[in-house]
Parts: structure tokens; C-alpha cells; sequence
DNA sequence: AAAATTCTTGCAGAGACTGAATAAATGCAG
DNA sequence: CTGCATTTATTCAGTCTCTGCAAGAATTTT
């Protein structure tokens, strides 16, 4: 690697122009004052132009980056759905395709904690506090679902427009991903990875009455 | 407002008083009219004023009925929740958690394709057009887990609050259901309560690669 | 440096949604 | 049936979200 020195907790690979790193960067704004604003505020003390304003942009320009003031909250970055997709069709074969979203989900639930010790506890208590945006949330992985069940399919050599496998297989592991998220955040017993563990040993196993 | 509960889950609706029919048809008035304006225009081609027009009541009136536009369509009646937990509950008790609802689920999808062979095709196809209604959709559900997180638990004498199985495994079985669904609408090979089965097997199995 | 592309911004406007006041309907005595 | 209390419907005014458009500023390319 050429990279000598160490960036900090934001990788920003140095190779993108200027134009893409400041889109970047505002981008992240938004949704950092989106995320801080609301946590404080709540939902409906906090209108788009005060996020807008936070981040130093206009309103307008709000839009152009989030088609809805949910999504600056709980939608996924592009990104991150292309990283999870590549971790899951990049798996060892003889994985079954529980076995490997539950690596892949796993390993990213472990990510998150250090790398934004801020922004995730404040994301999963505002959905917390606001129910419906829990759904937006499920609305923002959809396309994502769709990705990923694709993967699915071509790992085990199915067509996920004939065959309902990768489909349900996606659906059931994002729900209770989903579902513990939110969870977690509210009853912090154990580690995320641990709970997230073992529920994915429950579903391979059928979901036996404990 | 002292409603006596009616202990039975059968439609009773003559020991209704006059007021609380009235509300049922308005209610009933304008998510059929909801869905059938959407179903024609697209969801940006029909306004509030359209809908509530349609049902012949005020605009603001629409919104003592529904909290959203999107609610008129995916938005689940209260007494639906209520009919599927009660139902959940009275299921013999040494069924396990997972097939008492498979029961009831299946039960409830056979339902649908008599009663309402109008509506229902037509709900699937506009959430189909319009992705982010399925989170609208995920989202009336979310109360409705809820509480049905808290029957499964007393099922089996989980505290929900404690024990993460009965919010994982309703999860699960709830974001299957969906999913089947409206793929059914999109692919409809074989009729839906089969699709469902064969997905509540799977789950069974533990979702092992067919 | 000029041209081409892309991003930001302000503006005007449609539509979603809310609170409050008023009118109408319904339920319930007497 | 008549008056009174409660619930529901409507009107009205207003805020907020979100979109199209056109002009201006920044970045990239030639």
C-alpha cells in the first residue's frame, strides 16, 4: 500500500477529485447535524432548515443529497450496501448462505461499535423514540434486500425471480438484525455481536422454543 | 367510552351504536377510496383532497381517520391486530411458538383471497409501484409486533423485555410474510398459502439451501 | 483562459399535516 | 320530545416538506 500515513477514523481515499470529496463531506454533515439535532429535539423540533443550517448549506441543497428528512437519519450510505454485498458473494463457498450473512452481519455489527461510538447509539435511540422511522429504515435497505438476495441467489445457484429462497432468507436475517438493533440499544446486556450470535444460531436452528 | 370487550372475535356489528358504524363506513369509505384512486393514478397522481372528495367527507377529516396518506392504503385496522393476537393465543398450547403461528398466518392469507378480491390485489400492486409503502406497511405493523411479541412470550412464559426470542421470532415470521406476499402478486405461480407454507417449512429447517 | 460539466442556491408553488374554533350529529336523561 | 353532554365534522389559517426551474458559482477539462 502507498499509504503512509495513518488518516484518521474517516478513511478518505485521497485518489477521488476534489468535487466528490466535498460532496462527501457535506453529505456527512448533513447527516451528523441531522442525527444531533433530533436526538436533542426531537423529530418535530427540528425542521430541515435547522439541518441545513448546521451543516452550513442551504435548504435546497438538503434535498439534493436526501429525498426525505428520514433518510438523513436512518438511510444507508450507497456505500456501505455495495461493501455488504461484495463481503457476502466474497464468502468461502462451502458456506451455507445463512452461515454467511451471519459472518458478514457479524463482522459489520462488531465495525460499528468503535468507529462511531457517537452517531449509532443516537441513530438507534431516535428510532427508538420515534417508531415509524424504524420502517423508513427498513424502506432505505430495500434496494439493498433486493442486492442481497441477488447475491444469495448466485451463490447457490438459484434465480431469485423463480425461486422465493434468497428472498425470505434476506427478509427473516434483516428483520431480526433490525429488530435486535433497536433492541440492544434499549436493554444493553450483552454485546451486540453476542445477542446478534445467538440469533442467528436460533434461526439456523429453526427457531426452537428456548 | 366504556366499551364493554366483546369477548368474541366473531363481527357483531348490530350491538354497534349508530355513532360507531358511521365511523367504521367513513373509515372504510376512504381507504377504499385511497386505494382505488392510487391503484389508477399512481400515489403522486392522488391528493388528500382527492381521496377524501371521493369519500365525501372534508379533508380534514381524512386526517382524524389516518395519521398519512400512505396509512390509508397499507395501514392495518386495529381490530385486525386484535383478531391475530387473540387468535395467536387461543392456539392449542403444545404447539411451538413458530407453528401456532404458521397457523395462524395461513389461516389468515386463505381468508384474504375470498373476502376482499378487490382490494387486496390491488394493495400489493401499488406497494409493488411504490417501494417505500412497504416500510409504510412494515411500519403499521410495527405496534402490532409489539403485541404480538408479548402474546408469543406468554405463550411461552418468556418475558419479552428479557428474552429476545418472541421480538426475533415474530420478526422474522412477519418480514417472510411480506415478502411472500407481494412477490406473490408479482409471480403468481402457485396460490399464496402454499408459497407460505413451504416458507414457514424452511424456516423450520432452520433455512437450509434447497 | 475559455468552455463544459456539475453543484449550489433562491424562488415560487403544490401538497401534507396540525391546532383551534365552530357547527352538526348522536347519545342520554328527564 | 326536549334539553344537555359528548363526540364527530368542517372551516380556516398556518407551518413544514418536497419539487421544478433558472441563474450563478465552483470544479474539471480542453
Amino acid at each position: 500500500m502507498t499509504q503512509a500515513g495513518t488518516n484518521r477514523a474517516t478513511m478518505e481515499p485521497a485518489e477521488l477529485g476534489l468535487r466528490e470529496r466535498k460532496k462527501q463531506r457535506t453529505r456527512r454533515a448533513l447527516r451528523i447535524a441531522a442525527i444531533r439535532l433530533v436526538a436533542e429535539r426531537g423529530l418535530d423540533g427540528v425542521s430541515v432548515d435547522d439541518i441545513a443550517a448546521a451543516a452550513e448549506v442551504s435548504t435546497r441543497t438538503f434535498f439534493n443529497y436526501f429525498p426525505t428528512k428520514d433518510e438523513a437519519i436512518v438511510g444507508l450510505d450507497p456505500e456501505d450496501i455495495r461493501e455488504i454485498t461484495e463481503a457476502v458473494s466474497s464468502r468461502p463457498a462451502d458456506e451455507s448462505p445463512l452461515e454467511a450473512l451471519r459472518a458478514v452481519m457479524l463482522q459489520r455489527a462488531a465495525l460499528v461499535a468503535p468507529e462511531q461510538a457517537d452517531l449509532w447509539p443516537l441513530r438507534l435511540s431516535i428510532i427508538r423514540r420515534h417508531p415509524h422511522l424504524m420502517a423508513a429504515n427498513a424502506a432505505s435497505w430495500s434496494s439493498y434486500e433486493h442486492a442481497l438476495a441477488e447475491t444469495v441467489g448466485r451463490r447457490c445457484g438459484l434465480d431469485p425471480a423463480r425461486d422465493p429462497y434468497p428472498a425470505v432468507l434476506v427478509a427473516a436475517v434483516l428483520a431480526v438484525v433490525r429488530t435486535l438493533s433497536v433492541r440492544w440499544q434499549e436493554f444493553p446486556g450483552a454485546p451486540l455481536v453476542e445477542v446478534l450470535g445467538q440469533a442467528f444460531d436460533s434461526l439456523a436452528r429453526g427457531l426452537p422454543p428456548p
